[in-house]
DNA sequence: CTCCAGGAACGAC
DNA sequence: GTCGTTCCTGGA
């Protein structure tokens, strides 16, 4: 157990619920979290976060990444200080970070994400970790990463439905048969916005949102703009946008008028629209 | 007036 | 949400 102390603005709970991560259940006063082959506690008491870590070596350094305790929010913001709505939504929710994900973790997280809702794509995630991820035991408790590529490829696709995630088992199951070790998603890691936008389009069950998602959570580019319901409903009423408008367009409109860290402004008008709308 | 790219509309998964 | 299909429209 250790103490670390913040020296920016966080809000643990208010970034791990926001709905861009879904391996994490409440656990005494914090949270059980796992990524990759980590599995930690992880509770806040103003500006400290207490650290356990269960399984992997979790330290400072991770967190501090994973987190993205290195964005200067304030920074970010006040490019859009102009801005009355969003800076209001800024002030409102201090401290709310976007995470830096694995990008394979990310992938298998968003396409179970289509047309379904945050309790289930949690469960769909536990479910598959059981089925076909690595166990862990540690201190009489048994833990289960979630299936590296390799693993889910093994995965029949009848087992993959079983897993009770529908139609999304196909499009997982054909997903594992296209990337491989050679060419993983972790590739697009360090390729051009537009570049790893029009690979993960490529892929099947990755649409513009999805691809989105994946390139604002997992592959550092804070300029995409993940356009769901929420976010339509929030630019209609808030930025006068039109209701048909396709995601792909309104990401496109997004970069535009929020600029490189258009991400960030997302995260906020999301979670407002989740709570407000 | 035909052809066709491209976007809205649907239903299925 | 994504995807395949149908339907429709404006430009060539």
């Amino acid at each position: 157990m250790q103490w670390l102390s913040l020296s920016s603005p966080f809000n643990l709970q208010l970034s791990l619920e926001c709905g861009q991560f879904f391996q994490w259940y409440p656990n005494e006063k914090g949270y059980i979290i796992q990524t990759g082959q980590k599995i930690f506690y992880l509770q806040q008491k103003n500006h400290t976060l207490q650290l356990k870590a269960i399984a992997g070596s979790v330290d400072e350094e991770f967190l501090c990444h994973f987190l993205r305790l290195d964005d200067d929010l304030s920074e970010i913001f006040n490019d859009w200080k102009q801005d009355p709505f969003v800076t209001s939504l800024f002030n409102r929710y201090q401290g709310l970070r976007l995470f830096r994900q694995d990008p394979w973790e990310c992938l298998v997280s968003f396409v179970c994400s289509s047309a379904s809702n945050i309790p289930r794509i949690t469960s769909n995630l536990q479910t598959l970790s059981q089925n076909f991820g690595t166990e862990i035991r540690k201190d009489g408790q048994i833990y289960h990463i979630l299936p590296t590529l390799d693993q889910l490829r093994r995965a029949p696709l009848e087992e993959l439905y079983a897993s009770g995630i529908g139609f999304r088992a196909r499009y997982l199951y054909q997903i594992t048969r296209i990337l491989s070790e050679d060419k993983p998603v972790e590739a697009l890691c360090n390729l051009s916005y537009d570049h790893s936008r029009f690979y993960l389009t490529q892929l099947p069950g990755i649409g513009d949102k999805i691809a989105e998602c994946i390139l604002l959570f997992s592959l550092g580019h804070l300029e995409a703009f993940p356009a769901d319901t929420w976010i339509k409903k929030v630019l209609n009423r808030f930025y006068r946008s039109s209701p048909g408008t396709s995601s792909e367009k309104i990401s496109a409109w997004a970069k535009e008028r929020f600029g490189r860290n258009a991400g960030y402004a997302q995260q906020y008008l999301y979670h407002y629209a989740r709570q407000q709308l």
